[in-house]
RNA sequence: GCGCGAGUGGCGUAACGGCAGCCGCGUCAGACUUAGGAUCUGAUGCCCGAGAGGGCGUGGGGGUUCGAAUCCCCCCUCGCGCACCA
């Protein structure tokens, strides 16, 4: 790999040269720049913009980019008007901790990286629409954001609340639940702990139940699964239990046919009424298992390792159905946020309770009578159906048929209801950090909480804050930017200081780049309406409940206010795997990177495209191999001299066909390699793609002699370098100009086939004795059974096979095998 | 624990229920060469056999079928996701 120079002069094949060439060629006549085009169909590919955080791309990104590009020129070959933009989500922690450590502004630094990255994706030759590059960091940009916040917030869609929200003490900021994940924050690891802090949400549970319905979008399965177990919509009923002093505690349940077995109820510790309901006697107790509860980190609190623990509040509840009373006690395995942050303990039919109730001395009582139950104790809960028993008038119920009549019960008599419950949360998108977009709300003495006038936008961000490690943010300490005027009353307000989490920013960039040049709208409908929704969507699964369902949500929020014709941002998802490196993820502090860089300066970026297709199936992702490479280095190297030395020039009048066996061979080997990367390309199935490249050029080199300068020829090359044009662009600009096709290659028509002439002359038939091979037979095209047979049996090998037995049955499939099945 | 997905040569992988191992890497042998880390040709799943040929073989066990890597059941291993959501 390091003697590029000589392995080019061998060939000729100048890999480096020849990109150098065409991607600045294609950049200069704009040869992918997108324009609205009523008279062709539409196709809107799109990649999920980076992060410019890394300062440069990784081998992930060119994992993500390039098969995306190949497919999204076989879709402008097809005769689609494809727009594929590019830009970068450039808000965000890091480059503010950066900020922070180094003493770059984050606005410095992440340009620098835009910078960077974007020299390298350039050097892909990836067919990207520059000229809608959006930067999400930019104020023609963020103003967008900042107005769209406006209009979610006029229509109640935006709210500001005090809540028990994450919060992660080292990058010094709330964060969603999406970004905690098993108790950790997302970017730096650290044990997030709980506050009670006052912050803005979007109201996403709004459409939890719209979020819920897939039928008008074709996403892997895979991530339709977990948005909907992130969404966790669970139906029940919402029962309200009293206290003994007559406070209502409604509880929820999915098991209303239990409720007869509630022995106990727990709390949870933060639970409002805990306070009002403890016993004097209890309260020292009680304040002491609170404060544990708040104290243990959400890593130990989620444990389900950890054994259950509670403590007796020294009071009573009274069960509406049975008029029972039940101790009520509070335990940390009941969640504040989820339901009403109360449950009945019904330990015969779940198993948590159960387990608490073991430990507690706690009653079991059994409500739910197994098949063949006879009283027995039980050793774990009994959670499957059932018959109701000591469940006062509904004995005799079956436990399924009890669950609706049970609540229709309580609703008649007021103390129950049907309800659904949602593990959702509102999404809170406040962060305490300078790098994003400042939330534009004022905070008026008078007025208290103001919108900034539209036409007041944007709300930039003061250039000279500074950075510095107290853990707030530096618009706190910012008087310019801190002061500000009450739209009302003129009077002096003070400016809220929260920006937006960064997937407010990439929840609508798609849009931007319908209408990135902009300037009096955030898009321009009648763009939106030509490009929208996104045809194919390309990334990784990592986002499936972040950015993926925050996109969703906004698409249907923004469509209720008027502003978006469509349901859906995203119509088809594709995700592909993940680059590794010896099995794990590459990151620098592990020294396993492998640098795209040095690739493209050796074997050249069509090479090194070819490669990362030809590892093996898209959504399997690989881990990262040096060796395989010189497959697609010999591959490159093959076809540049096949091609170069073909003799084949378009532009000449065409050369006689005729119907020599030759040329039909060949011809039937073209048109079966382009049905095949056809094929392919549609299902994504780009390691196949470059294996059937491989096999064509092979055939081509041994055939070369036999079928030189013969329309079937010419055709055959043509072919070739219309098929490798997705996959390696440059290599197939420089062979198409060579062998004198008009500039673009990638403005061609992509070949057809001719399914007539895809068929073979002759067949290679196994012949099975009993399902096991024991000869190959070549007969005809079309043979018939018959004659199949009676050819099989003249063979040695399988009449040898049959021996004394006697043909009981044969199977034929025309063109490929005859089974032969024997007895005696 | 629950839910997805995957287990095929030394390696990456390929195979509408129909010839298992295509394509590529690697390895071995040969050709051209002063040379080869270039290029080209051939071989390359395992076992028996000098060979012809035969047997075995897609994580393990069972089943359906003329025929199973592929479909069904049970089990094992790995990856991913979720995980006290009442």
């Amino acid at each position: 790999m390091t003697d590029r120079g000589a392995a080019a002069t061998r060939t000729g094949y100048d890999a480096v040269a020849i990109e150098r060439k065409w991607q600045a060629r294609w950049e200069a006549d704009g040869l992918y720049a997108a324009h609205e085009d009523p008279s062709k169909p539409k196709w809107y590919a799109l990649v999920m913009f980076p992060y410019p955080s890394a300062a440069h791309t990784h081998v992930g990104h060119w994992y993500n980019y390039c098969p995306a590009d190949a497919h999204a020129r076989f879709m402008r070959m097809r005769g689609y008007n494809v727009m594929f933009p590019f830009g970068f989500d450039a808000f965000g922690l890091p480059a503010e901790n950066y900020a922070i450590k180094a003493g770059i502004h984050p606005h410095v630094s992440t340009m620098q990286n835009i910078e960077t990255m974007r020299r390298q994706v350039r050097s892909m030759g990836a067919s990207f629409d520059w000229s809608r590059e959006v930067v999400s960091a930019e104020p023609g940009y963020y103003k967008w954001t900042q107005w769209l916040f406006l209009q979610l917030y006029k229509n109640g869609l935006a709210y500001k609340a005090k809540a028990s929200v994450n919060w992660c003490p080292n990058d010094n900021t709330v964060l969603a639940n999406e970004q905690v994940v098993d108790g950790r924050c997302e970017r730096c690891g650290a044990e997030v702990v709980r506050r009670e802090l006052e912050q803005w949400f979007f109201r996403i549970t709004k459409y939890a139940d719209e979020l819920l319905d897939f039928s008008k979008i074709q996403w892997p399965e895979k991530i339709e699964l977990m948005q909907r177990n992130w969404i966790g919509r669970s139906e029940g009923a919402e029962i309200r239990f009293e206290a003994q002093d007559g406070s209502p505690i409604p509880v929820f349940t999915t098991r209303p046919d239990t409720v007869y077995g509630a022995t106990f109820m727990v709390l949870a510790p933060e639970h409002p009424l805990v306070e009002k309901l403890t016993a004097p006697e209890r309260r020292a107790d009680v304040a002491a298992y609170v404060d544990r509860a708040r104290r243990a980190t959400e890593i130990e609190r989620l444990s389900t390792e950890r054994e259950k623990t509670g403590v007796p509040i020294g009071a009573d509840a009274i069960n509406p159905y049975s008029g029972e009373r039940i101790p009520i006690w509070i335990a940390d395995y009941v969640l504040g946020t989820y339901g009403s942050g109360a449950v009945m303990g019904v330990p015969a039919h779940d198993q948590r309770d159960f387990e608490f109730a073991k430990k507690y001395g706690l009653d079991i009582k059994v409500v739910i009578a197994a098949p063949g139950w006879r009283g027995e104790e039980l050793t774990e809960a009994w959670t499957a159906p059932g018959t109701m028993v000591s469940s006062g008038p509904f004995d005799g119920t079956p436990s399924e048929d009890g669950k609706k009549r049970v609540v229709a019960y309580g609703e008649e008599r007021g103390f129950a209801k049907a309800t659904v419950n949602y593990r959702l949360r509102d999404w809170l998108v406040s962060r305490q950090r300078y790098w994003g977009a400042p939330i534009p709300i004022v905070y008026c003495p008078q007025h208290g909480e103001q919108p900034v006038p539209e036409d007041q936008l944007p709300v930039l961000l003061p250039e000279d804050a500074e950075f510095v490690p107290t853990g707030e943010s530096p618009l706190l300490r910012h008087e310019g930017f801190l002061n500000a005027m009450c739209p009302v009353c003129s009077g002096p307000a003070r400016r809220e200081t929260d920006t937006m989490d960064t997937f407010v920013d990439s929840s609508w960039y798609f849009l931007r780049y319908c209408s990135p040049e902009d300037a009096r709208r955030a898009w321009d409908p009648e763009d939106v309406r030509y490009w929208m929704p996104v045809d194919q969507y390309m990334g990784g699964a990592e986002h499936a409940v972040l950015h993926l369902l925050y996109s969703r949500f906004f698409v249907k929020a923004l469509r209720d206010i008027g502003l978006l014709g469509f349901d859906e941002p995203f119509v088809r998802l594709y995700n592909q795997g993940m680059i590794t490196a010896g099995g794990a993820k590459m990151s620098k502090s592990k020294g396993n990177t492998v640098e795209p860089e040095d690739y493209v300066s050796t074997v050249g970026a069509d090479v090194f495209r070819a490669y990362l297709m030809f590892l093996g199936p898209w959504d399997q992702g690989a881990d990262w191999s040096d060796e395989g490479i010189s497959g697609p280095v010999r591959f490159a190297r093959r076809v540049w001299t096949l091609v170069t030395e073909s003799g084949v020039r378009l532009g000449a009048p065409p050369a006689e066909g005729s119907a020599t066996p030759t040329e039909r061979e060949l011809r039937a080997l073209t048109h079966r390699t382009i049905q095949g990367v056809t094929d392919d390309l549609e299902r994504f199935r780009f390691n196949t793609m470059i294996s059937k490249l491989m096999i064509f050029a092979g055939d081509l080199v041994e055939r070369g002699e036999a079928a030189r300068g013969t329309a079937a020829w010419t055709e055959a090359i043509r072919s070739l370098v219309l098929l490798l044009a997705p996959a390696m662009p440059c290599l197939a600009e420089e062979l198409w100009e060579r062998i004198g096709g008009p500039y673009s290659v990638h403005q061609q028509s992509w070949p057809t086939y001719d399914a007539a002439l895809t068929a073979v002359a002759t067949a290679t038939v196994a012949v099975q004795v009993d399902g096991k091979l024991r000869d190959k037979l070549e007969v005809p095209a079309g043979a018939d059974q018959d004659a199949v047979v009676t050819q099989a049996l003249r063979s040695e090998r399988v009449s040898r096979t049959i021996g004394d037995r006697s043909v009981a049955k044969v199977i034929y499939v025309p063109g490929r095998l005859l089974n032969v099945v024997t007895k005696g």
